[in-house]
RNA sequence: GCGCCCUUCGUCUAUCGGUUAGGACGCCAGGUUUUCAUCCUGGAAAGAGGAGUUCGAUUCUCCUAGGGCGUACCA
């Protein structure tokens, strides 16, 4: 019988989720969900210093948010501090490591000259053979006493067969001077307490794989399998950074982008299903393999990413759809939307969404309804409507004032007002959408008008009217 | 410097030795149209370079070039 999945994301608490950090824990999810395993989470809140109790917060925050859920409780890895310390005690028992009171001058000294030669820059300890009892009063790290015969080979489920001669991987510390473990000691003995059966990670930690590959032995541990993700990089193919745009979770949050797409767009970036280019978290759950993921990195494209969040704005329910952008619009842009606006999304929710990418720009496509007169035309546009103009609007609101007011009706109306004044669609259209929404472009104009209703739109009409005259 | 990884259209990718190298985004052209869009149709666009293995290489091997990661008492 195989032994369960367990999956973990382990992130260091010194920042924002990543959009990359992302992308780890949605494989990590969907490897776990499609061996019908765990996913853990675990915090590497080791470097006291730099890990933040609001990084925290904003990478819990941002995983929710995406509904990349985790079991348990997440595990904070400072508190496992004494196990770690203890680990690296059994490690010198057992002559599998020792102290080294080597200086960080020493060792800077050697490395430089090692450069200079051309050779290896790992540092060899003095300290590795001598066997002297303790030197008291020095202060000494504890390194690993890794074998420099022999190699160590990774069968990574996306690389393949990879390996390294063993003096090429160092005598790494586990425990600092100060006697507090580091990563590489800390993830070992983490992953192996919580029984990760699958350590899914970005490309960056290869190498670290091989040298903690060497702890595991030297506990005689069983090694987890690896898979290493090749890394995400901005449009230009450089690092993925804040100078590429956007790079944290909450940040396409903010811009609208639901949680599915930024999902969808994420699991496609070096993992394919075939052709496929939408689906749902289930259908990925369903398909997803190890196998399938590519070995090259990728670029994050923007423009991709619209088109993949456009897909699920237009297939998702109107009405989730609409809750949805009433929650983001109070929580994200402090904008309460009233009963009767949100019946008026419902309405017009799938002329809207088809012409969006974002919640936000379907908010801002809904403004002709959002906005509470008087509508503001742009400055630049108000030479657009001209004195000519306004007495045909006058003529066209009296017959306004007599239809039956639907879209096809209103639809009709216009047509034949158009015939009879014997003008082109567009010389009555655009007046009219500046008048009544305030700018050049707007979904089709009748489904405007009978969605605003007759009193609002006579009245912005009305409005338009005088404002225009005066000028 | 040393170690390791990567390399198919501009971008994301399919192909598990034999294909007119497929799809998606973007781009271009045309059509629908009521503005902006949407939608429909069509088009341009790729195996980094060089050896080898093979009847046959995008696919397997090696070399070169380019890119990336690591090389910390950071994670």
């Amino acid at each position: 019988m195989n032994n369960p999945v367990v999956t973990r994301f382990a992130p260091s608490p010194t920042g924002f989720l990543h959009i990359g950090g992302a992308r780890t824990a949605l494989f990590n999810w969907l490897y776990a969900k499609s061996k019908n395993g765990k996913f853990l989470l675990r915090v590497e809140d080791t470097d006291s210093v730099r890990s933040t109790k609001e990084a925290t917060d904003a990478i819990f925050k941002g995983l929710e948010w995406l509904g990349i859920n985790w079991d348990g409780d997440p595990i904070f890895q400072k508190s496992n501090e004494m196990r770690h310390q203890d680990i690296a005690e059994q490690l010198l028992k057992k002559g599998m490591a020792y102290r080294c009171y080597a200086t960080q001058e020493e060792i800077m000294k050697f490395q430089q000259t090692a450069k200079q030669n051309g050779t290896s820059t790992i540092y060899k300890s003095p300290w590795r053979e001598n066997t002297s009892k303790l030197v008291k009063g020095l202060k000494s790290v504890v390194r690993l006493r890794s074998p420099n015969i022999g190699e160590t080979v990774i069968t990574d489920q996306i690389k393949g067969r990879v390996s390294w001669k063993n003096d090429t991987l160092d005598d790494l510390v586990l425990l600092r001077s100060d006697g507090t473990p580091t990563y590489m000691l800390a993830v070992v003995v983490d992953d192996h307490d919580m029984r990760v059966s699958h350590i899914i990670r970005g490309d960056d930690h290869l190498t670290n794989s091989a040298r903690q590959i060497l702890i595991y032995k030297a506990m005689g541990w069983n090694v987890p399998k690896f898979a290493h993700l090749p890394l995400i990089n901005g449009e230009d193919g450089s690092k993925l950074s804040k100078r590429h745009g956007a790079v944290s979770v909450t940040e396409y949050k903010k811009m609208g982008y639901p949680a599915i797409a930024i999902k969808n767009y994420l699991a496609r970036l070096g993992w394919s299903h075939g052709d496929t280019e939408y689906f749902t978290m289930d259908e990925a759950i369903k398909w997803f393999s190890l196998e399938k993921i590519g070995q090259s990195p990728a670029r994050f494209d923007k423009k991709k990413l619209d088109s993949v969040s456009k897909f699920h704005l237009n297939k998702a329910s109107p009405n989730d759809l609409v809750e949805e952008i009433i929650a983001f619009s109070l929580h994200q842009r402090n904008l309460i939307i009233s009963e009767k606006q949100s019946s008026i999304f419902k309405k017009s929710i799938n002329m809207l969404r088809e012409r969006s990418s974002t919640f936000h720009e379907i908010i801002e496509n809904a403004r002709f309804f959002l906005l509470k007169p008087p509508i503001i035309v742009e400055p630049t546009d108000r030479a657009l409507i001209t004195q000519v103009d306004l007495k045909m609007l006058e003529r066209l609101t009296l017959e306004l004032t007599a239809v039956r007011w639907t879209d096809v009706a209103l639809e009709k109306l216009l047509s034949n007002f158009v015939k009879k004044e014997q003008i082109t669609f567009q010389t009555v259209a655009r007046p009219l959408r500046l008048a009544i929404i305030g700018r050049k472009s707007s979904p089709s104009i009748a489904l405007v008008l009978a969605i605003l209703g007759r009193k609002e739109t006579l009245n912005r009409i009305s409005d338009a009217l005088k404002t225009f005259k005066r000028n």
